[in-house]
DNA sequence: GTATGATTAAAACAGTTGTTTTATTCTAAA
DNA sequence: TTTAGAATAAAACAACTGTTTTAATCATAC
């Protein structure tokens, strides 16, 4: 079983992205360490850029493609009642992590690599990922904004936001390597990610401020 | 009144980092729009890194004291009893919203740059920050496990993870931007990202996965 | 006024970057 | 076997990087 150049590029360009970032990766270090032609790079994807977003489209075509059809089956098995929302939220969570068990070894550091792309600065490069995330993101909008009615649609807005900040931070490893205890499992850790994520998209929107902290700017 | 060479480096590098990155920022674009020469960094800070480090020092420093000066208030007015979690949160992500208002537009992009720091690939860097988040760390890990008698520690771990990944998350600036609504008012964002934390972190422990999902990695 | 040290200025340094160009090799159809 | 095109290889390109060195200037105490 030959692996071909770009299959190489792209399992050590994902790799290397994802420990050192895509501005620290040169090109340099990934093709030495690919054993291929510096060359080879721009001859096959065009340009560093390029590959960045054929590195991502390959990860994130069947793992969007999961979430929709898994939101597909909870809509067609729940007619006109309304889904739980955890069964959203799992709809959305599970696949990632799925994916990356069933991928192994190969889609090892792909998880990491989303959750930096995630908080990139680059707007290009973000671009990159908000456009394969346009759909899941409208979908599942939708699908929150029925299964949580007594809340307005930008406080959902809001807080879909902040559960893709918990899902991000969680994707790049950051908990997993500063955990003293032993190796996070990656089923327990899911766990309590669906269950922070229900917690907090179900909150009350009514509760106020406790404290008498107030925020005002005063200094002009 | 004069700003002094420092304040100024300090002032264009913070906005700098915060809006391209730590690495995609070069010195030379720091000192062209400061009007400083280029050696002035390596002069005054002795280098790139350490630039940052003083940028990171001066915001955090009163953030983490107010945050931590909170926390003391909320244990000496309960004693014994159980502070209520809402407050430990407040105590916890009011003060960066709060200074950052303080200080005007002069510290406007700060927690843009925070966030980013947080999901930073160099471990270097990162290091520079969970320094200055030790302490805080570890009191708010107690208070939550005051607070939350009934849940593991480790999933009090867990779960204060993904607090702080809602919380990089939104100051990254990245919902704000994307919001097609009118601009975010500072406070009813925050006041989301409370009730947010406050649903995660209170979130019952035993709830289990709905679906029939599972995560086997049966390709080995 | 002069000497001392801090600051700024300008230039050079050694290295790395993504990309392109020019040759060479490989592969598969005619 | 010849030949056209794909793929690889090696080298060069021009630009940019953080840092250091060497001069010039500034402020301040004597």
């Amino acid at each position: 079983m030959k692996a071909d150049t770009k299959t190489i590029i792209l399992d050590v360009a994902e790799r290397l992205f994802a420990d050192s970032g895509f501005i620290a990766t040169s090109l340099r270090d990934i093709t030495s360490e690919a054993n291929v032609n510096l060359a080879s790079v721009n001859y096959h994807f065009g340009s560093k850029e390029a590959l960045l977003a054929a590195v991502m489209e390959r990860r994130f075509r069947p793992i969007n493609e999961a979430r929709l059809q898994l939101l597909d089956k909870l809509e067609a098995h729940a007619n006109n009642k309304t889904i739980a929302l955890q069964q959203i939220i799992e709809a959305l969570l599970i696949p990632p992590f799925q994916k990356q068990m069933e991928w192994g070894k190969s889609g090892e550091k792909f998880l990491k690599l989303v959750g930096h792309i995630h908080s990139e600065n680059n707007d290009e490069i973000r671009v990159l990922l908000l456009k394969q995330f346009e759909t899941v993101r409208e979908r599942f909008t939708k699908a929150f904004e029925r299964a949580l009615p007594n809340l307005e649609p930008s406080e959902i807005h809001l807080r879909f936001a902040f559960l893709i900040g918990a899902m991000a931070f969680t994707m790049m490893g950051t908990i997993t390597s500063s955990n003293p205890n032993k190796s996070q499992e990656p089923e327990q850790l899911l766990a309590s990610l669906i269950r922070f994520c229900v917690g907090g998209m179900t909150a009350s929107s009514s509760a106020s401020m406790s404290s008498s902290i107030v925020l005002n700017g005063d200094s002009k």
